[in-house]
DNA sequence: GGAGTTGTACTCGGATACAAGGTGTCCGAGTTGGCAGGG
DNA sequence: CCCTGCCAACTCGGACACCTTGTATCCGAGTACAACTCC
């Protein structure tokens, strides 16, 4: 069992994005070059997080990404589900029902005992993820981290996010 | 996010060896039909939990394997662990180290915050995990279950069982 | 000087190679049980 | 008839290919900004 690596650099990109200001992007080459991640590679769960609608992505020059709620309203569970896939992690395969015995299908319409103990145990790992919500992590980092890290992070944060631009909203209210 | 297929089997394997009587053994081969997996490969999680401590192998004629304590003492983590291993689902690649902006590494002794929140999920599951014990399944299969399945399994065990040959304890008297 | 138009540069998005771990299979080492031979 | 030695069959154990999934990369579509040209 083994979570896939781009979840660790999505949370963390999530987390990023929860520093820019309201309505502000920043592009996906940005968030790679501040974890050295390939910056193609990034842009597949950017892209993963986009259509699960965690994200919003703006396209265009001084586009890039933005959270698509609150990060009060965002967990890490929505990231998780959004990158792995919602399917559970234990897929009966019910292989009781194979095997040299053969049985009607009558006999097994109650459920496997050992898919539901391990559904139950997965209930479990999503209930916490999901009561973990990203403005938990902000918040922590801010308190716990280093002041130097926590400095750097809002350097980078202020100096990579692209306002959305007043001259856009200018068009829009022409038009 | 995927769980190993081969743990359903290992855990419908060591539930099945929770049927034999005690100090019996059954062959992997007799496990394998009962599924209809290919032997060899099954070999290869009963020898994974083997080595864990979680099953007994006993070779040559009449041998097989067993249960390496009771079943009240065996949880679903011991059978997950030993076939996943025990490492953590999520590993921290400390990604907040590597980047644009380079820090001494006096600024990162605080541990991830990422990192802390997920270990924190897959405690819980651990946590459930561990306290289904493989008596619990089996109890739940004998009273849930279809009478007819649980008939065939019993009819199953009691076909394939090794019982501990009484001369090899004759020889072990004579010695 | 101002408005319209065109070109460019930057962004995301999907389609395409590479690699690793899980899956499946095969062959070898070890041990016990049965059988034959001898006492 | 009983004991002893040998043979054979069955077991587990580790080493070897195959394939799906995740990893990494490249190229193309779309859009906003900026400069240029025309009025």
């Amino acid at each position: 069992m083994k979570l896939s690596e781009g979840v660790e650099a999505a949370i963390h990109c999530a987390a990023t994005l929860a520093g820019v200001e309201d309505g502000a992007t920043m592009p996906g080459s940005a968030l790679a070059a501040q974890f050295d991640l390939s910056p193609s590679y990034l842009l597949k769960h950017l892209n993963a997080m986009t259509a699960a609608g965690v994200l919003e992505s703006v396209p265009g020059p001084a586009g890039g990404y933005r959270l698509a709620r609150a990060p009060e309203r965002i967990s890490l569970l929505d990231i998780v589900l959004a990158v792995e896939g919602p399917q559970p992690a234990f897929r009966c395969g019910e292989i009781r029902q194979r095997g040299s015995v053969k049985l009607p299908a009558s006999a097994y319409v109650k459920p496997c005992g050992i898919n539901v103990a391990m559904l139950r145990a997965e209930k479990a790992w999503r209930a916490v993820l999901a009561s973990e919500k990203l403005s938990d992590i902000v918040a922590g980092f801010m308190n716990d981290a280093d002041p130097r890290s926590v400095a750097a992070a809002c350097a980078f944060v202020e100096r990579y996010q692209r306002p959305q631009k007043s001259s856009s909203l200018k068009r829009q209210e022409r038009k």
